[in-house]
RNA sequence: GCCGAGAUAGCUCAAUUGGCAGAGCAAUCCCUUCGUAAGGGAUAGGUUCUGGGUUCAAUUCCCAGUCUCGGCUCCA
């Protein structure tokens, strides 16, 4: 209940930015938009007029000057033809009108006072004085109705609360978010960066390979316990195998497409995913359903020409690394081998105390392969487990691979904004395509069903997500330089480098700051790159033959010997907690 | 790809109506030898994203391109 005032205050600003918006640039149009959770969007037609972040002040100006106009808000239902003589001169709200028409309801507007009247059913409060602090926060393009075959909108974004030190939060909280921003942390702490040479790819860094050979260990571990088979498959494969899969016709454009010298057509592409090359390590020879479920993993590079503007970072590259698995599997199979493909996906976040913001279920497109049956029967399946399971989700209708329905694990980076990471795909076409069979108990021959899964996702996309999660602060087993060791004076660096060798003997990453900066200043080095463990070295611990002890976050533990410190390093490591 | 914004030293940023390119941090060297988040000094560091144009003169104005950022669209 309480909720409301919020949400019609969030609405009511938004319909006077409209206001403010028309009487400034008179040519505009009015198209739509909504409350949202922190305040408000709303789309216009700016016709010719160049709307800029420039333009707020501006605008804020007139947005107060409706709002101290205390001008009433009142609703009306109205018929259809005095609505669409209302808006005759708007298409947008033209069209709403048809729809709203089509459904046979009467159009609700309402008016802030005499003179501004829109389309929205709201709800509103009861006038623009009761609209609390707000402020523009940035403004966009978007395709009317959210389809790219529409005219671009111009969106404006604004923040709205009932008190202006909520508002300083919000405004506060975003400017803490960008600070954790991975691309930021990224370069701060010399994990990889960008480069025009190869736009969209990631150059990987020393430090930030660490992290994704670790994160790639723990693969290993995990899967090889689950019975999975790690391959690997060519990057170039022919053209051919691409059309046979399908994904020429529904991804050409983003194909990166490669001429050998001996040609002058390219007859081959670089691998945008992986499943073309695995079922061909299935083919390989014949089969038997003894062997299923049969799990081939693969981390697997591969390409995606992915629009200038997709790009974002680490999260989305035009290179990756898939974490890729298919399970070959006869039909009574599908149902234990999803439920133990999400539960490791679960174990996986839960590792990295990371937290699911949402799973969806995907289903048929409608641009697909395979029989109405067959998904019918993929998608009867999906829900069963998600039901049986108990997991909460959402449906996506018609959002599925074009070769079957599927389930994505969606986790949030620190702006909110969400991105897919696990999927599972349950797919009986490519097999179809691949004529990929098994000899049953029976000695006959069947279709195996493919299930498609990733865990991590993209390898690169889950490290962004563990950079902003951790704000740079990894898990002990993750930090690029586990310990740093810091002599006092230089007296003690030969001390610092006997305990560094030892560290390394250890197989611990370890590095010496033996630098002519104060302790102090070694230390808050070592405090801003995020290093977990710092061990000061000085007199006292030459002659007592111990390391002093500070953990990340100036805890200081204190004395103790190197045998001491190294058990609980061990224990950090292997308990892969964080600290 | 589309709409909007931006690109200046390794990093973060400054430079008046167009008039010799600047700071802090980092780096290098020297001094200091220091006990838990910045000791002092000196030096070096630039195709002001690229290519055109306007001008006596362009980091600044105009055009084109590249890359980046915020969204939209897309994501096998």
């Amino acid at each position: 209940m309480k909720k409301l005032p919020l949400l019609a205050m969030r609405h009511s600003c938004e319909h006077v930015l409209t206001q403010a918006m028309l009487k400034l640039y008179p040519g505009i149009k009015m198209a739509m938009g909504p409350a949202t959770e922190e305040g408000f969007y709303f789309d216009f037609d700016p016709g010719k007029v160049k709307i800029s972040e420039a333009d707020f002040p501006k605008i804020e100006k007139e947005m107060q000057k409706i709002i101290r106009a205390n001008l009433p808000i009142k609703r009306e239902k109205i018929s259809i033809k005095k609505a669409r003589k209302l808006f005759k001169d708007n298409q947008y709200k033209q069209e709403w009108l048809d729809e709203i028409e089509a459904k046979k309801q009467k159009p609700i507007v309402f008016w802030a006072g005499k003179d501004f009247v829109d389309l929205c059913s709201g709800p509103h409060v009861s006038d623009t004085s009761k609209i609390g602090p707000f402020k523009l926060l940035s403004v966009a393009g978007a395709y009317w109705r959210g389809d790219e075959k529409n005219k671009m909108l111009t969106r404006i974004y604004g923040a709205c609360f009932s008190t202006q030190k909520e508002l300083d939060q919000y405004l506060k909280m975003l400017e803490e978010a960008k600070k954790r921003d991975h691309r930021k942390i990224g370069k701060e702490l010399n994990l990889f960066s960008f480069h025009p040479e190869a736009p969209g790819d990631v150059f990987w860094h020393h430090k930030g390979l660490i992290i994704i050979n670790e994160l790639i260990k723990y693969w290993r571990e995990i899967h090889q316990k689950e019975g999975y088979l790690e391959v690997r498959t060519p990057e170039i494969l022919t053209k051919e195998v691409w059309n046979r899969s399908g994904h020429t016709d529904y991804f050409i454009e983003k194909m990166y497409k490669v001429t050998t010298p001996d040609v002058k057509e390219w007859n081959m592409a670089i691998k945008p995913m992986n499943c073309d090359g695995g079922m061909l390590i299935y083919k390989n020879r014949l089969r038997s359903y003894k062997e299923f479920p049969l799990k081939i993993g693969e981390i697997g590079v591969v390409h995606r020409y992915e629009s200038s503007g997709e790009l974002h970072g680490i999260l989305r590259p035009r290179e990756f690394t898939q974490d890729d698995a298919h399970i070959y599997c006869t039909p009574d199979q599908i149902k234990p081998e999803l439920e133990g493909v999400i539960n490791l996906c679960f174990r996986v976040y839960k590792t990295f105390g990371l937290e699911l913001d949402r799973l969806e279920l995907s289903t048929r497109p409608e641009k697909s392969i395979g029989s109405d049956e067959v998904w019918e029967n993929a998608e009867k399946i999906m829900r069963q487990v998600l039901k049986e399971k108990d997991i909460p989700h959402q449906i996506n209708e018609r959002e599925g691979a074009f070769y079957g329905p599927k389930l994505d694990f969606h986790l949030k980076d620190s702006l909110g904004r969400t991105w897919q990471c696990a999927t599972i795909q349950l797919d009986f076409a490519q097999p179809e395509n691949f004529n990929l069979e098994y000899i049953t108990e029976k000695g006959t021959k069947e279709r195996p069903v493919m299930i498609h899964r990733v865990v991590y996702g993209s390898i690169e996309r889950f490290l962004g997500i563990l950079v902003e999660e951790y704000a740079g602060a990894f898990p002990v087993w993750l930090s690029p330089v586990q310990v740093m060791i810091i002599p006092i004076t230089k007296r003690h660096a030969g001390y610092g480098i006997k305990i560094l060798e030892e560290l390394k003997k250890q197989e611990i990453r370890a590095e010496l700051n033996d630098k002519n900066d104060t302790t102090s200043a070694k230390i808050r080095e070592a405090e801003l790159q995020k290093i977990p463990y710092i061990l000061v070295v000085g007199d006292k611990e030459v002659k007592a033959k111990t390391v002093n002890v500070r953990m990340r976050g100036e805890k200081v533990l204190g004395s103790m010997s190197l045998s001491k410190f190294l058990q609980q390093v061990n224990i950090d490591i292997a308990k892969k907690r964080q600290i």
